[in-house]
DNA sequence: CTTGACCCTCCAGCAACTGGAAGCCCCATA
DNA sequence: TATGGGGCTTCCAGTTGCTGGAGGGTCAAG
């Protein structure tokens, strides 16, 4: 399979493919004129990184997470400890996104937003210390 | 005022400060002997970048926040519309994460995380069409 | 034989810093 | 007066995860 096919049963484009190679995520064969020969293995993987990638794993769980995926004898506590940090991490992520909306949905909701100067969102942002 | 001082009061590390004003955030005068020497005014601006960074707004968000926020006669509008499409991007951030915080949860919960091989979250990314 | 769609490699750049090396400068203490 | 420690300077490189582009080979159709 060349890359393009790849690319389209994965979703992922050449580019990320090409990348993922360079990291040594996949390693693809080569044909006799230089193009990558990917097996079906490795268009799995590719597309297991895909959705892995798409939860929000970073490259290194990913790394970490397909060395357990190809690991027959793999304890299921190891994967659910990546995905459970990985989890806290979104939490937090969405936990700090959530104070800036609502610091900012006030700022916004508290602005006349016309064509005079006086803007409370840049009155806090000049002098509070409540950010 | 050296950038010691400065970092102090603002919470701005030095570095970052340095970055500021190579990106030409800011442009503190300099003493004889080579150190930077900020005035108030430049130290408000770097509070000010601290605050609407805190808030999440992108390095370019911050340099229109700033060129608004010194201009005494702008209008409240353009700097209503700036935050108004920040909090738009915070919010499709929020509910991506949200989407894999459910994904994710559902699987952390449904793999046993024990020393067997058999583990949900694998299976998932191996397969899913759901991701 | 040419055209267009592939494919290749390599280099650069994005955001927003952060770390580190190499080297002044300043002040306090012995 | 030497010295030690901190603070300041510049510049270069690295981070994450790609993405764009240049410059060039390959392949299949007409």
């Amino acid at each position: 399979m060349n890359i393009g096919e790849v690319s389209q049963h994965t979703g992922l484009p050449p580019k990320t493919i090409r990348y993922y190679e360079d990291i040594g995520l996949v390693k693809p064969l080569r044909d006799a004129n230089g193009y990558r020969a990917f097996r079906e293995s490795e268009m799995h993987k590719l597309a297991f990184l895909g959705r892995a990638r798409t939860l929000g794993f970073s490259i290194e769980d990913c790394r970490n997470l397909l060395a357990l995926w190809e690991d027959k004898n793999r304890a299921s506590a190891d994967v659910r400890a990546i995905a459970k940090e990985h989890l806290a991490q979104i939490e937090a992520k969405i936990s700090g996104l959530q104070e800036m909306r609502d610091t900012l949905s006030t700022l916004v909701r508290d602005c006349a937003g016309d064509d005079r100067p006086d803007c409370p969102i840049l009155k806090t942002l000049g002098t509070a210390a409540a950010i």
